[in-house]
DNA sequence: ATGAAAGCGCTAACAA
DNA sequence: TTGTTAGCGCTTTCAT
């Protein structure tokens, strides 16, 4: 049997006085006699009270919490916008809550569901498909803030904050182009999210720049996952002739597939095959991290997403902003000119 | 001017019916006439009402929600954790707030009372130091289910969950030993945690098993990061004579920045020295995992949190349960004799 | 300087 | 089958 804790009202006995007192001692708020708000706050010392912040957020109709969605939990890319989105809100003194989809849409739909009963003050979230517009749609008839990360929907009109993915792709396709590569694989992430299509987009304009022929073949979908890039790598490497000379991982997971993948065919990388990804990998166990990347810079993803969303928490801007943040090459070891060129 | 949110009320009017009735309707409790049923929920469609769970946890002194506390989230040891404790909390409909301290003392103050005052229902947590006690005490207080995960905290009688840290080190110390090293450096995490002390008494049993003299000098104490683990490993091979021929690092971060420095330093794993690590890196952009480890089963881990703390938060069980999950030795390709002796 | 009443949104207990 | 009342813990408004 479960001592209940103590209410206000409790507090306001032991004291001897009305709950309303209680809570302008504990607040600092109207006026308090010396005396009384030391019986009060010796009656709150002595039952160990503290206030109940569901009843609070009833009254003021707010909870200072914002949820943040994410696909991914297990990839830093993620857990480093986590951080960013939480260094800022917590200036602000907003909690954040994080959630965890895997990419799932039933997940997505329960928490945005469970969010909205529980009075969150907004949002920022990752789609996992085409599909989440309506889950976006579901918050945003219900006038609560909202700011999409990474990955964009068609035809809603709501902050977006992303890495340019275009760019990025087209700018590490260029480098391998220009290390004389003229098949090379992509691996791209699930067709229907965003970020897929962008990345090819990218990929196909700098082929098309360099008079290359785009071979659909050489493109291929999964997850972004481990698994995926594995299975695509050993799909690729198995079945399509001529053999790409460079692989272009869509996002980081898939990278570390690729490159398990690669092993088990026993090609080396760079002197066999080149490898080139979005988005670094932070850690690692080589000596130094290898893999030639786009990064994009998440911390900065994660606080530019919460700063949009408390500026419309605020009420401070009403128009809807999308944000763009540039990519950057970092050319480490993973690549070198195609054999038949060496 | 933001419009207010339909509440049971504006349902209810719009339905020609009291509050109460629209109440059942949703919860599918006491009887309701198929035509007023009907009524009801065309006026929830309508309204696209959603029900207020504050006050819905308000009334049942419950918020089906339990806490999750970590110490780094760009950990996967941490996140693959929070994959087991939500599978297990989501089949139980409770709701996981994963929260993460970054080993920060007033992080986790902050983050108890935060969940304190919002009624959580019970917290699995990670002490970040000894300190913690404080904050566990806080909750035990207010007589919530808590389960500890992964350090002990001493003289508190309370749930705890964790792997074989002794166990652990003692046998990855003892492969080292069978390997021939007699100069092994300890690389561990901060001195007050728990696993840090517990890693080193397992090294030190495998040591003077095989009557080895401890050399004070080669146990070090970090941070359980990256940029520790490169400290540490420049400190000691810059200054420490004779140079150990083995390196154990406390865990999986550790031995990132370990490997980076040694790259630095020009030396090359195995062939030069020897490193180990406890906990896994599952994610490498290495085309197979080569570090030899102590691998604890994160998941399970998890799991088994969870499971505890759903016993105590239905009151199934009252008695105070200490689990330590089995850790195992994944021998791989980061070891070799000592070069002496080759 | 302090307190009583009312209400935030919901539902259990009781009444009709 | 449906409705009224009361109360979960807190604070604003209006007394005193």
């Amino acid at each position: 049997m479960k001592k209940k804790r103590p209410t206000i009202r409790d507090v306001a006995k032991l004291a001897g006085v009305a709950a309303i007192t209680v809570s302008r001692v504990i607040n600092n708020s109207g006026y308090t006699s010396d005396e009384t708000r030391d019986r009060v706050e010796r009656a709150i010392a002595e039952l160990n009270y503290i206030p109940n912040s569901l009843s609070q957020s009833l009254r003021f109709q707010t909870t200072n919490t914002v949820a943040l969605i994410v696909s991914d939990i297990t990839n830093p890319f993620w857990t480093t916008i986590t951080r960013g989105v939480e260094d800022v809100c917590n200036d602000h003194d907003l909690h954040v809550i994080l959630c965890n989809t895997d990419e799932k849409e039933a997940k997505l739909s329960k928490y945005v569901n469970m969010l909205l009963q529980r009075q969150t003050d907004g949002f920022i979230l990752v789609p996992t498909s085409a599909a989440s517009i309506n889950n976006v749609t579901t918050i945003l008839q219900k006038h609560v803030p909202l700011v999409i990360l990474d990955r964009q929907l068609p035809q809603v009109d709501v902050d977006i904050v992303r890495g340019d993915s275009v760019e990025g792709a087209y700018q590490l396709t260029r480098y391998l182009i220009e290390l004389g590569h003229q098949r090379i694989a992509m691996f791209s992430g699930p067709i229907e999210i965003s970020t897929s299509e962008q990345r090819i987009e990218g990929y196909k304009r700098a082929l098309q720049e360099a008079d290359i022929a785009i071979d659909d073949e050489l493109i291929t979908f999964s997850g972004y996952t481990e698994a995926g890039g594995r299975k695509m790598a050993l799909h690729m490497l198995g079945n399509v002739q001529p053999t790409p000379t460079a692989l272009f991982a869509a996002n980081n997971f898939i990278a570390v597939g690729i490159l398990r993948a690669l092993y088990q065919l026993e090609l080396r990388v760079p002197q066999d095959i080149s490898v080139v990804s979005f988005d670094d990998l932070p850690f690692d166990t080589l000596p130094e991290p290898f893999l030639t990347v786009v990064a994009q810079a998440p911390y900065e993803l994660g606080m530019k997403a919460a700063e949009l969303l408390i500026g419309r928490i605020s009420g401070e801007r009403t128009h809807t902003e999308e944000i763009t943040l540039p990519v950057e090459v970092i050319v480490r070891k993973s690549c070198a000119p195609p054999k038949s060129q060496i």
